[in-house]
RNA sequence: GGGCGCUUAGCUCAGCUGGUUUAGAGCGUCUGCCUUACAAGCAGAGGGUCGGGGGUUCGAAUCCCUCAGCGCCCACCA
């Protein structure tokens, strides 16, 4: 093995493992008799490419779902996509746009089957991609929010909801999005505050002799086109001689009532409120309340309609800076002030977004709330972290109806089917539709051609609340085999970003249509951050390629990178010198196995005592680590448990067990410490597996013969074994030991090949002497009963060493001045220890326990301060 | 305007049902080393009094109050 490479080479190894573990279909799984550990991707967009969120988030399920196969689950990871309605259709508007064909010269049929082109021309990159990351998914189950059975599941889905009354169709002021030119859900619209203006329009009262006006302030000028009423509030004594008055809106010219309502408050703006029931929520309560006519001036695109009457066809911002200066002509304009608002915008497209009143469908949230806000209450499903709990409870107890159709043609179509007399029915398919259609018509003569399916489609996130569902076909068939053994679903880990969107409907939909939680436990990543704390975005240019990531530092180093950056319930300040600390890692490991692999085995050599006093140490430190990040992975604690790992290997495995059983140079290595030594780094390759499955898979297989077929991904991960403490403890002293003796040849200039003299005074524990003698190189150990002159000396625990050395290498003022300090610290502790023991109501107060480790604490002190003071002494102080 | 969270070494974070040797880790820094596994490395060292102030307590980074800064979620003041 001394030829391999003194460096590791990520890319030889990680494509030859990842078609070594889909050719034996490792990553496939079936019921059976073991436990289900089931992961669910949240499904990218289909035509998406991946980027740093996507590696958290994957890499995190990757692990999880390793470990739990190599606990012995039965475990499933089940990738796929999502069809993104509104992005993906924008896309193909704007390739087709490109081409120059418009989307509204095609017929529905024609644009699908651009858009399944689309589809499959870049869908599924982004999976492909996943491959490059190490992802362990069952990729013989990758679906589709808009494959066969999720679609039926959703139409089934849609119709039951009819059927019990919670889906409705009706004319709501709704979020439209004038780019994509549909409507959107309330958790679609993004505030953002935006500096803007106040501009106080002056609006004259109709047929006054002494032609006064009122002030009216609004932050949109360009829907006075709408105005229909001008509003203030009945107590507000300013504007009382306005009751029962008119006014004219300015340059429009149309005459609108004052009404009187306490909705307004008296001291915003002037006091006045100008209302245009068509465009504002607010303004549409009014309108309501107070029968005002309702003109809507927008274009579904934002331009001005005919109904505006003026600046026809404009868009709606050139508009309002028109209409500021006809204003400003005509002296209607008071004055201007700046004002910080915050403006919706469309989550999708980034446009702000137009309250619209339109006919639309909604999901009737309330009824179906009740189980999934118990079940996180309660912690049946599991939040981590934790404070995602409040967020959830806050709007699932506020939740509001839901829109759900999309004026978009890619996506699952509404299965709703006008009757030509007017009416609908809703159905799932059109064979059902017609029999509906003829029952509710009494018109037995209809044919399908008669019917008219509603032509909008679903919101996206209408299929994927039944993702969990779907996936096992739990929605058409509940009673099937594997819907029944993988759900509910163990763990899901997503973004705290999409917790409305999609964690709380999926919870929704679980208990209602499948009477069970989707999930038990749900980890919110977080957010991944640059260096400067900025979120990583397209438009910022501050987001690596993960692909490039990879093939500089290998996946593993990039997983670990990413990993080492992710605490549990923190943003992830992403920087790429942490990918670099992967990457070392990996090189250690290799450089570890080389050392390992390259030594010589003698069957006949006897095992020195060096070697049998490592190994038992090194057993008891590796079960130590075993049960920490076990501890630490059952709290989704996933970066710590991979520090933990990392020490393991790094700092007590590779700098201190290997340095204690290796063999002099050219020596060999006795067979039964060898055989230890690979059985301790089969254990640490299999602990290490999950967070990085490629170069452990490599080195795993050449650690021993291996058959064909044979993985890691299989070896089971060794349970935590009972161990004595002493035994760390000791060797914790040890290695102050000999960093003590380490620090005196480096201030010596004592070559490490250089032997010395160790002289002990006070207490001395010989179980690990013979380390000592080695990673010293000690020529002898003496104990003695008083310090030996000349010497460099340390104290450890109350046991003083110390190194005889030539008189005139001494610096006596140093080593005075060393043990002054020390001396120092430690009466300052002393004192403060005391003070506590002396405290009546401390001692009296505490429990015993407390009281005992104070006293333990006295007396080591006290030990430590008299081994330093005959230390002192023997200077002559 | 509500609600939640954060502020601990240069950086990123643990510790926070108060007492585990007058604060821990990784990275970075500094000082020696190209010592035949690894310079993508080895060995050693330095570094914070726990955002400010007040309080509770025998004892507080850990509990309470307050101030300041940062972040997130929600909300119809145009």
């Amino acid at each position: 093995m001394n030829e391999l490479a003194t460096k590791y080479d990520p890319a030889e190894v990680e494509d030859k493992w990842y078609a070594y573990w889909m050719e034996h279909r490792l990553f496939h799984s079936e019921p059976d008799d073991r436990e289900p550990f089931c992961i669910v991707i949240p499904p990218p967009n289909v035509t998406g490419v991946l980027h740093m969120g996507h590696m958290l988030n994957n890499t995190i399920q990757d692990i999880l779902t390793r470990r739990a196969r190599m606990e012995g689950k039965n475990a499933l990871w089940v990738p796929g996509t999502d069809h993104a309605a509104i992005s993906t259709e924008a896309k193909v508007v704007a390739k087709l746009a490109a081409e120059g064909i418009s989307k509204s010269s095609l017929t529905r049929e024609e644009f699908l089957a651009h858009a399944w082109d689309w589809t499959h021309k870049y869908g599924g990159i982004i999976l492909q991609q996943l491959r490059k990351l190490g992802a362990s998914c069952d990729w013989e189950r990758t679906a589709f929010t808009m494959d066969e059975t999720r679609s039926r599941s959703v139409i089934e889905v849609f119709n039951r909801l009819y059927e019990k009354g919670l889906i409705y169709r009706g004319v709501r002021m709704v979020n439209w999005d004038p780019k994509a030119l549909t409507a959107l859900s309330d958790e679609e619209v993004i505030y953002k505050e935006e500096q803007s203006h106040l501009y106080h329009l002056r609006y004259k009262v109709e047929d006054d002799p002494e032609g006064r006006y009122i002030v009216v302030a609004t932050t949109r000028p360009e829907t006075i086109l709408g105005d229909t009423a001008v509003c203030v509030n009945p107590a507000d004594e300013r504007y009382t001689w306005l009751k029962g008055k008119r006014v004219i809106v300015p340059l429009v010219g149309r005459s609108v009532p004052i009404i009187m309502d306490s909705y307004v408050e008296m001291d915003f703006g002037t006091g006045c409120l100008k209302v245009t029931p068509a465009h504002d929520v607010n303004d549409y309560m009014l309108g309501d309340r107070y029968n005002l006519p309702s003109i809507d001036i927008f274009n579904d695109d934002g331009t001005i309609s005919e109904r505006g009457g003026m600046y026809v066809g404009k868009d709606r911002f050139v508009v309002r800076k028109e209409i500021m200066d006809d204003l400003q002509k005509a002296g209607l304009v008071e004055k201007v002030e700046d004002y910080v608002n915050k403006v919706g915008h469309s989550e999708r497209t980034d446009a702000v977004i137009e309250p619209k009143l339109s006919m639309q469908w909604f999901v009737r949230m309330q009824p179906l709330v009740g189980p999934a806000l118990d079940a996180v209450e309660s912690d049946s499903i599991k939040f981590v972290p934790s404070k995602f709990k409040n967020i959830y409870r806050h709007w699932m107890t506020g939740i509001k109806d839901w829109c759900i159709s999309r004026q978009l043609w890619w996506g699952h179509q509404i299965p709703a089917w006008y009757l030509p007399d007017g009416g609908f029915v809703v159905a799932r398919n059109v064979e059902e539709a017609l029999l509906k259609a003829i029952e509710k018509s009494g018109n037995a003569s209809l044919t399908p051609a008669d019917l008219r399916r509603d032509p909008d489609c679903l919101d996206t996130w209408f299929s994927s609340w039944l993702w969990p569902l779907a996936l096992f076909n739990g929605i058409l068939d509940p009673e099937n085999k594997e819907f029944k053994y993988y759900y509910p679903t163990t763990d899901l880990v997503t973004a705290p970003d999409i917790i409305f969107f999609w964690v709380a409907r999926m919870i929704v939909a679980g208990y209602e249509f499948a009477g069970d939680m989707p999930f038990r436990n749900v980890y919110f990543t977080g957010i991944v951050r640059d260096k400067l704390g900025r979120k990583m975005s397209k438009s910022l240019g501050n987001s690596p390629d993960p692909l490039e990531l990879i093939a500089k530092y290998g996946a593993d180093g990039v997983r670990m990178g990413i990993m080492l950056a992710a605490p549990a319930g923190h943003d992830i300040m992403y920087d790429d010198s942490l990918c670099e600390q992967g990457r070392n890692f990996c090189n250690k490991i290799w450089n570890a196995f080389r050392l390992v692999k390259g030594w010589q085995v003698d069957a006949s050599a006897p095992q020195p005592d060096s070697s049998k006093e490592g190994i038992e140490w090194m057993g008891a430190r590796i079960n130590n680590t075993l049960a920490e990040v076990a501890d630490l992975m059952g709290k989704f604690r996933i970066s710590e448990a991979l520090m933990a790992v990392y020490r393991l290997f790094w700092d007590e495995f590779s700098s201190w067990y290997l340095e204690v059983i290796k063999p002099a140079y050219g020596s060999p290595v006795d067979a039964a410490t060898y055989e230890k030594t690979l059985d301790y780094f089969d254990t640490l390759l299999r602990l290490l597996h999950p967070f990085m499955p490629f170069i452990t898979e490599e080195l795993w297989q050449h650690l021993r013969d291996r058959a064909e077929g044979e993985s890691i991904m299989y070896a089971r991960l060794p349970e935590a074994v009972e161990y004595d403490d002493a035994i760390l403890a000791r060797f914790e002293h040890l290695k102050e030991v000999v960093a003590g003796i380490r620090t005196v040849r480096k201030q010596k200039q004592i070559p490490q090949k250089e032997p010395v003299k160790l002289f002990i005074k006070g207490p001395h524990d010989d179980a690990l002497d013979a380390i000592l003698i080695k990673m010293g190189n000690l020529e002898m150990i003496d104990l003695v009963e008083e310090k030996v002159s000349p010497s460099a000396s340390f104290i450890v625990g109350a046991v003083e060493y110390s190194i005889p050395l030539e008189g005139n290498l001494v610096d006596v003022d140093a080593e005075i001045k060393k043990l002054e300090k020390d001396l120092a610290y430690y009466e300052g502790f002393l004192a403060t220890v005391r003070k506590k023991l002396g405290n009546e109501r401390f001692v009296s107060s505490v429990p015993e326990k407390v009281v005992a480790m104070e006293r333990k604490k006295e007396n080591d002190a006290l030990e430590k301060i008299e081994a330093i003071r005959a230390s002192l002494a023997a200077f002559g102080r």
